[in-house]
DNA sequence: TCCATCATGTGGTCAGACCACAGCGCGGTC
DNA sequence: GACCGCGCTGTGGTCTGACCACATGATGGA
């Protein structure tokens, strides 16, 4: 695997040393596909591949790095996971493998998955939520323009009607949460809130299903949400940022079988 | 692909019809290997699967889901990315692949990759690690034990060493930083801080090597730590938190070439 | 009793084949 | 000449079956 002529090399890869104590740090020997990743993760770091860019083919990434396709297709799945890669069939234009952007898909899923897996508590990610989105309502006060309004107003009537179901509530409850992160203008942020809040949908949708005073809850939840609307669009930063942190607790509150998961 | 015999069966997976102009979604024919993640996924959301668990052996599964062993093995992978997943080869106790719970590799290689592709801008990352760190660093202040004050305080000791190497300091640096993260003890701020630096790792050292004052550069930021480590350690969190940002802010100041990428 | 050896079961890798799909170009038809 | 249909081609998608590398644990001899 070392006499592999087309990797450039195997870099050791050792990275930190913090002290004379941290050498001899284990080898890790690679598995096909990891040095793969590494090869495509290399054209990315040294910016040669850019968003939009085409991979060569399976076949013709496979037979020059000297690997199995199996091994190419391990690496591609992996990166496509990540959000990094894309693969469509066909021939000509659009068929390929190419590189893409799609961060939020992948962080939700990650996300989604280490919560049911307890990895991160819910009230570390609620925590993590008020965090990131009484922030994120505070830069929509300054920055909102007006197709954002009206797309929080389309969701607002979405929640008012009368007649609403618990999970489409929840749904529009989510984008007027997504949509003021992404007023907000910090990409990061409003990923990082789909992602949370995709990550509560199961156990949020239980619990609303559960509760018994759903009309009252809604009703506060309602109020809240228009208080917040009210203040990003008169610009009151600090109000915004406030109120949906109030919101975030209120709700979380309201809903206590969200921490007996 | 309908008269594929071996796939159970494509079940429509609707979902969400927020109203009636959300109906006819597009269709979305999950490849195999999407459906095993599928069949893991909900094992996993069901409680099935806990961390420590052990997965059938590939061909097994393979044969009991009706697809052939490389489906299996992609749809691993990609799980195995998120660190949701961990194979091991071998026979008996420890072999075979298994449920892990290591996000923060999963969520580092993910952040790198996108920063890398400049889908987060580095401002929108820097204000995020503002924001994390500021809140860990008073979280720290109050939670803090003896052991974590004893790390922050070899790591102090790494960086004040008067012949460190410019990476030995930056790998030390992040060190502190992930470990008052730690020390406030929320595991997805924690995770997502040494993401969020080891993403900015390559610019920082690029910087830090390019940069002709370094000396000064590295006083100030010892300063810094030193005032920091301090708050902590005296419990006063609103400074901690404060000192954390200003700290945070300088450095980025100070190295200007890392906005330009 | 101990140690070397082999059998077994696991993931790791490979090669080769075929399928499904989408574009492209050729050729026939109007 | 313009249009349509059909097959050719190259892409990813999938499957099969084989073999390798490795760690364990049982087996059997010293």
């Amino acid at each position: 695997m070392v006499d592999m002529a087309n990797n450039d090399e195997v870099r050791p890869h050792r990275g930190r040393a913090t002290g004379a104590d941290a050498a001899w740090a284990p080898v890790t020997r690679s598995s096909t596909y990891e040095l793969v990743i590494d090869a495509i993760e290399d054209q990315i770091m040294t910016g040669a591949l850019v968003v939009g860019d085409l991979l060569p083919p399976e076949r013709e990434l496979a037979s020059r790095l000297r690997v199995s396709r199996a091994g190419v297709r391990e690496a591609i799945r992996v990166l496509e996971a990540y959000g990094v890669l894309r693969s469509e069939v066909g021939s000509g234009r659009g068929a390929g493998t190419f590189v893409s952007a799609l961060p939020s898909a992948a962080l939700e899923q990650f996300l989604r998955l280490h919560v049911a897996l307890s990895n991160f508590r819910l009230e570390e990610v609620i925590e993590a939520r008020i965090l990131l989105e009484r922030t994120s309502a505070s830069l929509a006060a300054e920055r909102v323009d007006a197709a954002a309004l009206a797309e929080l107003e389309r969701l607002l009537a979405v929640m008012d009607a009368p007649d609403v179901s618990r999970e489409a509530f929840n749904d529009a409850d989510t984008a007027f949460h997504v949509a003021i992160a992404r007023a907000g203008g910090n990409a990061l942020f409003s990923d990082m809130t789909g992602a949370i809040r995709a990550s509560l949908r199961a156990p949020i949708l239980e619990a609303f299903t559960k509760v018994a005073t759903w009309e009252d809850i809604a009703g506060t939840l309602r109020e809240q949400h228009h208080g917040i609307f009210r203040a990003i669009a008169d610009g009151r930063a600090d109000e915004a940022a406030e109120l949906t942190a109030t919101h975030i607790r209120a709700a979380s509150d309201m809903l206590p079988d969200l921490s007996t998961d």
